[in-house]
DNA sequence: TTAGAATATTATAATATTATAATATTGTTA
DNA sequence: TAACAATATTATAATATTATAATATTCTAA
């Protein structure tokens, strides 16, 4: 981690968990494995297009994927090392 | 992890990390333990001010201290724990 | 005590992010 | 196919972030 590029992404991916809503998704699931947007709309109470606009986000930054599955669209993280990434950013650090 | 205003203080602190000239100061507090500002303008070829308000805003956040040593102003990552979550946030997550 | 170096502050314009409301799309089932 | 549920998209107004330029402060040294 060095280069002008390398910081200028890695800064775009830190941004995308920059959000508390987000960081609540991102959160669930990392326990669930896979939700669709009704099970996210409980997360600090926002509303479904608000849901979808951050899924959105998440999926731009590479940080999760989606399958439609009738009806519904589940979402997960996208793979071992995003849920790596995650679970240092989620943990940790406690009040100094 | 998990209460509302906990996800709110960590996205508040992961915004601090999130932007590149941000994260190219924490990664050279990184390596060099304290620095002063006129030593971080090459930082993605920053201007004195800006260089200021980004400090100011990882001071906010808790990311780092400062103290003054005649007409410089030496800073450094605030304690071991938030060095620990520099590193992680830095480090890691090859791209897929 | 004045000049100069290092840093901070302020104001501002440009851009980005966010929440909300309205509407559209996609898929299911009656 | 019409109604409905789940999700996505679009537009927009409010707010936040950013870079820049100008100015101010703080300290040192002559």
């Amino acid at each position: 981690m060095k280069s002008q590029s390398e910081l200028y992404e890695r800064a775009e991916l830190l941004k995308a968990f920059a959000h508390p809503v987000r960081l609540c998704i991102v959160n669930r699931l990392l326990k669930t494995e896979s939700l669709n947007v009704s099970n996210m709309e409980s997360c600090l109470a926002v509303s479904q297009s608000s849901i979808s606009q951050h899924l959105l986000k998440l999926k731009h930054a590479g940080v999760i994927t989606s399958r439609r599955a009738g009806n519904e669209v589940h979402y997960s993280l996208k793979n071992e090392e995003i849920k790596e990434f995650a679970k240092s950013i989620l943990g940790g650090l406690e009040d100094d």
